[in-house]
Order: C-alpha cells, then structure tokens, then sequence
DNA sequence: GCGATCAGAT
DNA sequence: CACATCTGATCGC
C-alpha cells in the first residue's frame, strides 16, 4: 500500500497519487492508477473547493485511468479538469505558480507500469533534472532495457531519483513466477475443472480491485467461457475487456463477489447466488489469487496450491518482486531511492536497509548482468554510493511540520517542497557537524548508515553517537517517531519469522529442516495437501503427475496444511539465521539527530553534492568499525552469479546452519553481499 | 451527517 | 503470505 506522501524533492510543487494536505497546493496533479490508497483525497471538498478556484490545475493520467476514475459518480467533478495523456509520449506541461506568476515548462512521459489497467510510471523531465516516479508496477526483467524512452539513444536517461514501489523489496521475496507461468498455471487448472462438465464452475477469488483484467480476458480467450463479474460498466469503452466479461451468471467462470462469499461457498452457492443449473447442484472450486514468492532458485515453483477440499491458491502478483526490482533499479542507475510503500508489517527502517542492501549489491556488482540482451546500453554513469530513501509522514510530524510550514509560507515556490524532506534534507547536510551528541525524539530525520562492525564493539547497535564511517549512507527522512526509540538490528531484519503470524513461524520452527533439505524443486503445477503426509516424497513427483485434480473430496485438508506447503518451500529460500549465531556480523545503525528547524542554506536541485558532502562528515566521525567496501569503479563483467540465476536450479539444497563455523572476517562482505542478493551461503 | 482514522476481516 | 478494499467503531467538526 503507497505510502507515498505527494511530492517529489525535485518538484515539489506536482503531487501524484496524494491529494490532501500539502498536496491541496499543487500547480498540477498526476494519478498512475485507478487504486483507492493512490486516489487519497482525490475527492475531498477541500480539493474539490480548489479545483474551482484554481481553473489551470489539471489532473494528468492516463486515458484509460481517466476512464475508470470517471466511471465512479464521486469523480465526476473531475470531469474537465482531466488531462489524458498518451503512454509513451512525451508532453510538455506548462506550470503557472499562481502567486508569483512564474511559468515553468516540464515534460512528462507515460510509461506502462503492468500493474492494472491504465497503470503508468512517471517520468519527468525539467530544470531540476529527471525522475521517476513508479507508482505500482510490475516489470518483468529486461523489460526496463526495453522502454525507449528510458533511454537517449542507445543510453540509459541519466536518472536523479526514482521514486520506487518497493512493495516486495526485500530478499525474501526473491522471486515470484512470471505472469505468464501464473496465469498458465490458472487455466490449466481451470480448464481442468471446467471441462469435466456444464456443472463444474470455477469462482476466482478476487479482490475488488482493478489488475485481474488480463486473468479475466487470457482465461476467456483460451477457454471461450466469458468471466461473470458485479460490474463491468467501467469497461464499457474497452472493448478487448469487455469482451471477455458478462454480467449473466450462467458461465461457468466466476469472478462475481458479495460481502459475504464465505458463507455462500459454504453452501455451495457462488456469491451471485447461482447454486445449481437445471435443478443439477454446481460443482465449484474456488481459486484465490495470492502473491506466493520464493528465494532464489527456486524458480520452478507451485503455481497452484490446494488448500482444501475445493479450494485453491494461485500464484498472482500485481507487484514486481525483488529480483524483478534489482533488475530495474540496476539498469535505471539513478543517484537517489526513495521507496513509496512501507508495507504493514515491516517498518521504514527495514525497507531502507533493504534498499540500502539492493544499491550495495547493485555498485558493487555492476549491473550489467541483469540485462537483458537486445537493448543493452553502454552505461557511463557509475551508480552512486549513497540511497536516499524518503518515508512516508506520520500524523505526529506531517501535522508538525505542516503546522509550523504553513506560518512561514510566504513564497510558495520557495517553501513548497515537502515539508520533511526539504527539512530533512537540510537537515541532514546541517547535522553533520552537530549531531554526533543529538539524539532527540521530535526529530523527524533519521540516518542509517551501513556498517560492518567487530562484534565486540556492541556499543554501535542502538548507540547514535558512535557513528561508523560508511562509504553508503543512506539519508532518511523520517517522520516516523518509533523508529527512533526502535533501533534497528540486523538479526530483525534478517530473522524475519519473528514478524510473521504465529501460525507461520510456528510451522517453521517446527518443521524439521530435513524434510525441506530433501526436497526437490521439480515444478508442480499443483501441490496438493494431500502430499502434506508424506512431504518427504514430494521430490519424487513430476508436473505431468501432479497436475490432475481430483474431484474426489481430500479428507481432513484445512488451512493448516495450506500453511505448511507454503512455510516449507518458504524454507528453501535463503535461511539467515545463522547471522545470529555470534562472530562478525553487519549492523545497519540508524540515529536520528538532526535538527528539522536548521535553514536551508543551498540549493535543493544539488542533492547529489550534498550527499557526498553528508558521506564525507559521516566519514569524519568513523570509530573503530569496519567498512563495507563498495567498489563502484569495477568493471562490468557479466557475473557468473547471475548467470546461475537466470537458469532454472532443479533441485536445492537448503544451506545447514553453521552452529560452530563463525566466517572470517575477511569473508564477510562476500558474504553479507551474497546474502543480501538472496544467494545461497553453503 | 460527513470525513478522517484505525482495527479487523476478507 | 506483506496485494486492495470494505466495514464498523470512534472522534471531531
């Protein structure tokens, strides 16, 4: 869920995917998609009062997000005031500051994002250089190399910022199946079913939102049964959705929804009601869609799992998953990240450190290896040392900030960058040379530095005044006042079963690892619980095997079973926890000292200098810590790592844990960069 | 009565 | 599975 307050540093005066607060100010509006936590406030009064005094604002989307939003009676207000732009155009935009008059011209491009229909990234470009925005997106590999206008002539845009869905950022969501495996692994299961006879129906579990259309259409198109849906007026310009929907539920494809489906599943009746066709009872299986990911190599993966007796889960992901966002993020290269999701049950800290992680691997990798072939570019630019990464305001010091800002506002262009990051922004260039005794709480700026400590020197880990040097230093702007008495611990970040429901760490704790250590990855296309019993022989199946779906009741399935299947391919995945097993290890610090009211001396659009000028004071200030070296010079040999990654690993061997074996120190950066990458450490 | 916000469910 | 949305409770205007 976007977290994203509004505005971009560079142009703070353009807000996207947020419309309240601060954002009610803008000299012009921009929505990626049609999905309700990136419409927030889109149509309050407030805005709505300042759409008729402000006649030259407009809202910029795409033709297909204007459709959709247009649809709904709620935006009808909106109505005039929509600017559609074509995808993969560049357009110019005139920005008038109304107060001051000035006239600013910005051109903006609309790139497809794959998330749902009418789904665009941002990318700008104007006095303050080039950014862009993500929005929600999915990208499969490559497909960044593929986008022309990322590129002048054979050459990756020098980007400055990316503004990043790091919704699956994070290593243990390395990978997830592409949407064509997802989506064949779907029909195959649903033409099994459907075909055995007129009363076999399928319900697809889907959530009410947009980004389903293509499962719709791909299941209609190549089984020729039209999906039954609530609504579909919204499409009524989309001939190519339309086509393959219909609001007559005699079809054996359901994707219809009623507040309480449960309850009618339970009796045998789909949500709009159907329950039998020529008074012959409907024999119907349920599949939800669920983002399933696994570490690295387990790239053949169950698409479909059962869960229960008529019950399915299948793989579907709107969002693109780490490895996915490694790839991007190496071939765009930009100087700054900032992350617009902080998802629920992680914390801002964790995804920084996680970025923080995904650009040391980038530099110190190079990049190359994740591209795809074709549109290769020649890239000069050396990925930066530093990520930025912005969090989201909280109520506590959006309001504060707001509160005090909004007293200063006198000029508009000149205070209108958000009012954390400008504050934090200068603040971290300011507290530098004073921080180092700081620790206060109303702070709204954190710093988190990567470091790489003796694990005798304990006194780092929650400590803000033993500031390591770092040549990666991440600048957090921060509104968040938890973070600050919550300090981060690298065995946090990496035991993450400690976040995890109850349910699931349960079964993991009490899974024997041998089960899992045998296992094999042959590819099934369903997994059903009943090999739960026998999960030792699982290695043992084949696709071809497993794909048959039996209309026969399994005895004795719950949700339990569902879990375990999960947890336990989970487990292939890259097992971390010997990272707390003692001896060296890596500690991500994160102090916020800095004082939000220190002015701003400079000039905002020189953020990279500034940057460098932060690393330089955070290397004055060095203890006894050792460094991760970041050799952003090397050359960009393909890695053979990577070349491993991209083939498909058959069968895994989860890693032991080294109980005894403690690396050596001079292993660890290899180490840690490994883990970080979500490899394998034997 | 509406909106904003949070917790919880799906 | 940490998708996005809706519901209901609560609070403030």
């Amino acid at each position: 869920m976007s977290s994203f307050g509004g505005r971009m540093r560079e142009y703070p005066w353009l807000s996207i995917d947020r419309f309240d607060r601060e954002n009610l100010r803008a000299r012009a509006y921009f929505l990626s998609h049609c999905h309700k936590d990136h419409m927030k406030g889109l149509r309050a009064p407030s805005l709505k009062r300042r759409l008729e005094c402000s006649l030259k604002v407009h809202l910029y989307c795409s033709p297909v997000t204007k459709e959709l939003l247009l649809t709904s009676p709620k935006y009808k207000f909106w109505e005039n005031r929509i600017v559609a732009l074509e995808v993969e155009t560049p357009t110019q935009i005139s920005l008038l500051d109304e107060a001051s008059g000035e006239k600013e011209d910005i051109v903006v491009t609309l790139l497809p994002a794959g998330h749902c229909p009418g789904s665009v990234m941002f990318l700008f470009q104007g006095q303050n250089g080039t950014v862009l925005y993500t929005g929600d997106f999915r990208l499969a590999k490559g497909e960044a190399a593929r986008m022309e206008l990322l590129h002048s002539g054979t050459r990756v845009k020098d980007i400055q910022s990316v503004y990043l869905d790091t919704t699956f950022c994070d290593p243990r969501f390395y990978q997830i199946p592409s949407r064509e495996e997802c989506l064949n692994g779907i029909l195959e299961l649903v033409r099994s079913w459907i075909t055995l006879s007129r009363y076999h129906v399928v319900w697809l579990n889907c959530k009410a939102a947009y980004g389903y259309e293509y499962l719709f259409t791909n299941l209609s198109e190549e089984l020729g049964v039209k999906v039954h849906v609530n609504k579909l007026d919204m499409f009524k310009n989309m001939p190519e959705i339309l086509y393959h929907i219909t609001t007559d539920r005699h079809t054996q494809i359901h994707a219809c929804r009623h507040p309480r489906d449960d309850d009618y599943l339970r009796g045998n009746r789909l949500p709009c009601g159907m329950t039998s066709r020529n008074g012959t009872p409907l024999r119907i299986i349920s599949v939800k869609p669920s983002t399933m990911w696994f570490g690295e190599r387990t790239r053949k993966t169950n698409i479909i799992v059962r869960t229960g007796e008529s019950s399915y889960r299948a793989c579907f992901s709107f969002h693109s998953s780490y490895s996915e966002i490694k790839d991007f993020l190496g071939y765009i290269c930009p100087v700054n990240v900032y992350p617009n999701v902080v998802p629920v049950g992680s914390t801002a800290d964790e995804v920084v450190k996680i970025l923080l992680i995904v650009v040391l691997v980038l530099t110190d990798e190079g990049s190359d290896d994740l591209f795809d072939t074709e549109l290769t570019p020649v890239r000069y630019k050396i990925p930066k040392h530093q990520v930025e990464t912005t969090l989201p305001e909280t109520k506590a010091s959006s309001e504060n900030s707001e509160g005090s800002h909004s007293e200063n506002m006198g000029n508009y262009k000149a205070t209108t960058m958000p009012m954390s990051s400008q504050v934090d922004f200068i603040d971290c260039e300011e507290s530098n040379g004073e921080d180092d005794d700081e620790e206060e709480s109303e702070k709204n700026t954190v710093w988190a530095q990567v470091v790489a400590h003796n694990p005798d020197s304990t006194s780092i880990l929650g400590n803000p005044n033993e500031k390591a040097h770092s040549d990666l230093t991440c600048a957090l702007t921060s509104g968040q006042q938890e973070s600050n008495a919550d300090m981060p611990q690298w065995d946090v970040f990496f035991k993450r079963d400690i976040k995890t429901t109850d349910d699931s760490s349960e079964n993991e704790d009490h899974l024997p690892s041998s089960i899992d250590a045998g296992r094999s990855q042959s590819p099934n296309l369903f997994s059903d619980s009943d090999s739960l019993s026998d999960s030792t022989h699982i290695s043992s199946q084949n696709s071809s095997q497993s794909t048959h779906i039996s209309e026969q009741g399994s005895q004795g399935l719950d949700s339990q079973a569902d879990t375990v299947l999960i947890t336990s391919q989970q487990t292939h995945g890259v097992d971390f926890s010997f990272l707390n097993k003692g001896g060296n290890r890596v500690t991500v610090s994160v102090w916020k000292p800095l004082d939000q009211n220190t002015p701003c001396p400079g000039n905002d659009s020189d953020l990279k200098g500034k940057n460098q000028e932060m690393n330089a004071e955070a290397g004055a200030a060095q203890t006894q810590n050792t460094l991760i070296e970041v050799n952003n010079e090397k050359s960009k040999t393909p890695n053979p790592e990577l070349e491993r990654d991209s083939q498909s690993s058959s069968d895994f061997e989860i890693p032991s844990t080294p109980d005894a074996e403690l690396p050596r120190p001079d292993k660890l950066h290899c180490l840690y960069k490994k883990l970080a990458a979500g490899e394998t450490i034997y």
